[in-house]
DNA sequence: GGCCAGGACACCA
DNA sequence: TGGTGTCATGGC
């Protein structure tokens, strides 16, 4: 598989999502600030677990920088204890709001810069890998960056068109290398691609012995 | 009872 | 530099 297959093939997987699955609505946070938070709780966490959190953050009125800066580690843990992980997502959310504390909490003036140095400032805060940090540029900053997860990867590799190196950048330049850099369309790709792997079975979407053959035809084997 | 979910970090060879 | 262990709850 080459560049130029990919180039055709991924609008074409994107605009067939699209029809099978309607727009996701993605971030489904009500604020930047909260859906910053939700990057962090929703590492290795299913949504509905990340959902009880914020709503018991929101609950107990900390759901602002200073108001989890303020709090102490054992509480915020307790807080986002359905989350799992909590003692290390506890830490991981004050790292993040020490952080927007170095700009007096404005989200605006922290995401302003050049992207690529705001990329990898905001990966040096503790708890945030690249695909936390893509999100929060593409949910929380919107910015134009793809943002790859293991939905992503996996879906990629059943097409065929992995990369040939098996990295997160490898994969990120394979969409943005190929599509135009429109924050809706990484922001609609993404969220599509995530609602695909959450459909279809976990071995392969081609196999034909999977319940959702097809969202399959619908949502890959069509774009092929 | 086991597997998995919208990852990242620490440690070791 | 790459591989492995750890962090951990809630739903199916």
């Amino acid at each position: 598989m080459n560049n130029l297959d990919a180039k055709d093939i991924l609008p074409g997987i994107y605009s067939n999502l699209l029809k099978c699955f309607g727009p996701q609505h993605w971030w489904p946070g009500e604020s930047p600030f909260e859906v910053m938070i939700g990057a962090i709780l929703t590492q290795s966490a299913s949504w509905h677990n990340v959902e009880l959190s914020i709503a018991a953050l929101k609950g107990a009125g900390k759901l602002t920088p200073s108001g989890l800066r303020e709090t102490p580690l054992h509480e915020l843990a307790a807080l986002v204890h359905s989350s799992g992980y909590y003692n290390a997502k506890a830490k991981k959310l004050k790292a993040l709001t020490d952080w927007l504390g170095s700009y007096a909490d404005d989200l605006g003036t922290a995401f302003t810069g050049e992207l690529e140095s705001k990329r990898r400032e905001i990966m040096e805060i503790h708890g945030v890998g690249p695909e936390t940090a893509d999100s929060i540029l593409l949910y929380a900053a919107e910015k134009p960056v793809f943002v790859i997860d293991a939905y992503t990867r996996r879906t990629v590799g059943r097409i065929g068109i992995a990369p040939s190196e098996d990295t997160y950048d490898a994969y990120q330049q394979l969409f943005m290398s190929n599509l135009l850099p429109v924050v809706p369309y990484y922001n609609e790709y993404h969220a599509l691609l995530v609602k695909l792997g959450k459909e279809i079975c976990r071995k392969t979407p081609l196999c034909g012995t999977c319940c959702t053959r097809e969202l399959c035809s619908h949502g890959i084997s069509a774009a092929m």
